[in-house]
DNA sequence: TATTGTTATACTCTATAACTATA
DNA sequence: TATAGTTATAGAGTATAACAATA
């Protein structure tokens, strides 16, 4: 078990790396440009949620697929729709929701942003194996989904730790920033 | 190749969901809870940088690993250095530049920091196999090295997108926002 | 009374531009 | 003249709190 966590602990700064590249403002800007759009990052991830989907979500569940919070999705949302990237239509189920639902002209873009990224993976990985591309698929894929649903395990159980016992072993660690 | 690319495809939105939730205020705030620190994002991203280093570095490199401008670096650097979680010493060799080291105390906090993060990456993949984690470790690892490596043969070669040709076929694509 | 979403506000993150000092 | 870094400023990204409407 602590052998475990040894191995994995070289994974967290290579993690740590990769979320920079991918999450940094350089790497969007560029991806922007080649995809001919001038939409705000955060609005061109929720097209690429909803392209995903394959269906019309709420705002809640676009905010959960990001780890946002509602309010950022809502303001975004305003925005693709004065644009007609997305509409929005009441839910019949449930009238305090409305869905969002992503034009043709939103997946357009969706479809072209997307292109531009996988092309650019791809020719990062031109050396690989196909057995090694279909393994990192499988694997990423994998530990998304396992690391999503940890986290939504946490998220039950774990409203307590505003205030730490300052009695624990894990408190003792404190040292001052 | 055009196979290439859509089996790749795929690839895409899981890594954007992987990168969104790493890079997520929910998770920071989460990790930093449990490290028992007050430090904000960057600040801990910067040690964490300079802990895996293993030896001081400049501004300059610092940005360059974090893929963010030196000014923002700057800033962080100088408030870690109030709190004595780094301290900087001039360059021998180079007068302009200036090394930031981690210090004892810093160096506590990224460990605390790692191993909070460490710990909840490998609870959510306990039911993995030996070969598999091992697998995503090779292949993250190759993952992070070839497009880091990608990213830079691009920026070398790239300025020139700034105004893209509009008779191009790429521009001919394009769809107003 | 609980839940879905919106409005208002403020703070964090990051880039660009202008500047200083050394090379 | 070019490079390393800093200071100043502005804009993008996101959270929290207070509110409205529906369940």
């Amino acid at each position: 078990m602590a052998d475990d966590r040894e191995d994995m602990g070289d994974l967290v700064p290579k993690l740590a790396r990769l979320t920079a590249v991918f999450n940094s403002g350089r790497f969007y800007a560029r991806a922007a440009e080649l995809s001919y759009t001038t939409l705000e990052r955060p609005s061109l991830t929720i097209l690429g949620v909803l392209e995903a989907a394959g269906e019309p979500l709420r705002i809640g569940q676009i905010a959960s697929s990001m780890q946002v919070e509602a309010p950022h999705v809502t303001r975004h949302v305003q925005k693709l729709e004065k644009k007609q990237l997305v509409r929005r239509v009441v839910d019949a189920d449930d009238r305090r929701a409305r869905l969002v639902a992503i034009t043709p002209a939103g997946a357009a873009i969706a479809a072209r942003y997307r292109g531009v990224v996988m092309a650019w993976l791809s020719d990062a990985i031109t050396s690989w194996s196909e057995r090694d591309r279909k393994e990192i698929l499988r694997l990423v894929t994998r530990l998304v989904d396992d690391v999503l649903e940890h986290l939504s395990q946490l998220e039950e159980k774990a409203p307590a730790l505003d205030s730490p016992d300052p009695g624990s072993a894990a408190a003792a660690w404190a040292v001052t920033d």
